[in-house]
DNA sequence: TTAGTATGTTACAATAATTTAATTTACATT
DNA sequence: AATGTAAATTAAATTATTGTAACATACTAA
C-alpha cells in the first residue's frame, strides 16, 4: 500500500468515527471538558442515546484509539487520546458553531 | 431543532460525505487542482472505481452541495462548492499528508 | 450477604451504504 | 445516419451500521 493510500485510509477510518452525532457530540463534549465519567456522558446526550449504544460508542472508540480511559471505583472516566481526533472535532468545531 | 442538533447534523452530513476513501481522495484533487472532468477523476483514482461509482458519488456529493459542475460539449468539470468542505478537506490534509 | 448502581457485552432486527453490471442519454465525428 | 465517446442512471446483490433489548460484570453500601 502506498502512502497516499494509507494517508487516505486513516483520514477515513477517523472521519466514520466522526460521522454520527452521537459519536461527534460525545468527542465534542470530551474535547472542551477534558475528561468525563459515562454517567455524565449519558447524560449530556438527553436521551439521544441509551447507556447500552453509548457504551458501545465508546468501546468501538476505544479500540480505534480514539479515546482513552481511567476506571476510579466503578466510575470510567473518558477522554480523547487521539491528536488528529482533537484537530478535526475542533476544526468542526469552528466551522460549525461559531458565529 | 435546537442551533446545537442543527450543527451537529451538518457536520455530520458533511463528515459522512467525506468518509469514503474514494470520495475524499476526490474532493482533496478537486481541492488542489481546482476543477477536474469526470474523465480526469476517473483516471486519477487509477482503478479504485469504475465510471459508475465514480458518477455516482459525484452525483451525490453535487445533490448535496459539495461539488458543483459545468458542462463543455461532452465533457462536465466538477470542482468544489462547499466552503465548510474545503476547509476539513484542507485540514485533513494539514494533518495526515504533511510530514 | 443482599441489593443497588455503573458500565459493558451479546444478539438480532432494521436500515443504510457500497459494489457491480447493464442500460441510457447527450454530444461529436465520420 | 451510423459509430464512438463521456457521463449519468437504474437495479440488484452484498456488506456495514445502527438501534434496541436482554443479560452480565464489577464495584459499593446497607
Amino acid at each position: 500500500m502506498n502512502k497516499k493510500s494509507k494517508n487516505l485510509e486513516s483520514a477515513v477510518g477517523l472521519l466514520k468515527l466522526l460521522s454520527h452525532p452521537v459519536r461527534l457530540s460525545i468527542l465534542c463534549n470530551l474535547l472542551h471538558k477534558g475528561e468525563m465519567s459515562v454517567g455524565d456522558i449519558v447524560a449530556a446526550e438527553c436521551g439521544a442515546a441509551g447507556q447500552s449504544q453509548i457504551s458501545q460508542f465508546l468501546g468501538k472508540m476505544r479500540s480505534e484509539q480514539l479515546v482513552k480511559y481511567r476506571k476510579k471505583g466503578q466510575v470510567v472516566f473518558y477522554q480523547i487520546k487521539s491528536p488528529e481526533a482533537k484537530k478535526v472535532v475542533q476544526a468542526l468545531y469552528d466551522i460549525y458553531c461559531t458565529q
